[in-house]
DNA sequence: GCGTCAACCTGACGATGTCAACCTGATGGG
DNA sequence: CCCATCAGGTTGACATCGTCAGGTTGACGC
């Protein structure tokens, strides 16, 4: 019960028992609020100011907490995307995953993605996102700048998961699932003919009349 | 300087003030912390506890705060929505003019959308999206449940908008407005074609080569 | 003229983030 | 071997927050 001391260049031991038990605490109760510097003390074992030892303040700490979470997303899109070798359907796969982590970690998502000035936190996740949007403009399957692109689909996942986090009340689907499914389709899709292609076997006068029809959605 | 206690059954009046200078309070500073009881009740020129004498608690306060800002964006997209007959383009206005007050109530869109709980504030809201929607159903231009489209359609919106107040260190293109019109296009184009429609003269070959491609997004 | 009630204030409580000051035990130099 | 040093904590306090119990004041009906 009773803690004993590091020993001298052990501390940083403590600053991942602090990390793990913020981690814990958030994920435990589900609400934010409920993370607390007494309770992630309490449950380190540890006095309440003893935070103050490795995080400059509370912001500190939620956003070392969030880091993980990033790294984590991160690792699990590059895994989902391995040996595939469509670009496309990778992107489809990093969307899919996207969605699904920020629903099995809500807490965590809710408080990665909407605080104010969560700074650059996001960067390196993004990073990867427009790497696979890349190889699909070199492949011809989407056409722009590639990080504007990523930005729009990263806009898709992330309305997705945030609304289905935030307002729990809607009259959501049965089968989420299909809904994730629907809404990565509509993403990519929109994406791909809204930046004017593929126009991979399309009529001249077809690819004219859909342009025609998404004008009418900005007129 | 001073204030004049109300006559009897003018007590709403206050009610009123609080609400103004809450939502004042969070236009001007655009944090939510700096939302406190004891600044609105400053600012309104009366005591801290009177706050409760019409507002439950601090969340009753922040919520009514939040209703006003969804009559008002309610209020907007029905303006932009009126005098046009084609409903894909009515949806479309609905959709930017959704995005642009969002940005343009950063501050209180956050609250609005971002917070735990918020209940069924912005079910009239959405009731007017699935209206919406229902009319493009209605036209052919939309196939499916309108409610789900209308889920889908408002995650992309909201997924723009919320990414772009929560993360303005992203490197976002130049041009906002052409930014939000693509994310526009992109929902309400990809939704209409992953939806199976519009196939109107677009021949069955062409059709299946887009169910193909939209398919690769999520195999 | 008096009671009653809405409208508001005073004072206080517990909880929170944060800081200054103190303690304590291992470690290395003399 | 001893003592200064310093990392690794602790104690106690402060301001601020949301919230509540109880008191005060003025207007209005009877």
């Amino acid at each position: 019960m009773k803690r004993v001391r590091a020993n001298p260049g052990e501390g940083v031991r403590l600053r991942e028992q602090i990390l793990a038990a913020a981690e814990e605490l958030l994920v435990e109760t589900g609400r934010e609020e409920a993370l607390t510097l007494r309770a992630v003390a309490g449950r380190t074992g540890v006095s309440t100011p003893s935070v103050y030892l490795h995080f400059a303040d509370k912001d500190a700490l939620i956003e070392a907490v969030c880091l993980r979470a990033w790294d984590e997303l991160e690792r699990r899109m590059r895994e989902a995307a391995r040996g595939i070798d469509d670009p496309f359907r990778a992107l489809g796969r990093c969307g899919r995953v996207y969605v699904r982590f920020a629903l099995d970690h809500a807490a965590q998502y809710r408080v990665l993605m909407m605080r104010q000035g969560s700074g650059s936190a996001a960067e390196a996740c993004f990073g990867y996102m427009v790497e696979a949007v890349s190889a699909c403009v070199a492949a011809g399957v989407l056409r722009g700048d590639p990080q504007t692109l990523a930005l729009g689909l990263w806009s898709a996942a992330h309305g997705c998961a945030s609304l289905l986090i935030s307002q729990p009340s809607f009259p959501w689907p049965e089968d989420l699932d299909a809904f994730i499914d629907d809404t990565v389709r509509m993403a990519g899709f929109g994406t791909a003919l809204a930046s004017r292609l593929p126009r991979h076997g399309i009529s001249t006068e077809v690819v004219a009349e859909l342009d025609a029809f998404a004008a009418r959605l900005t007129e």
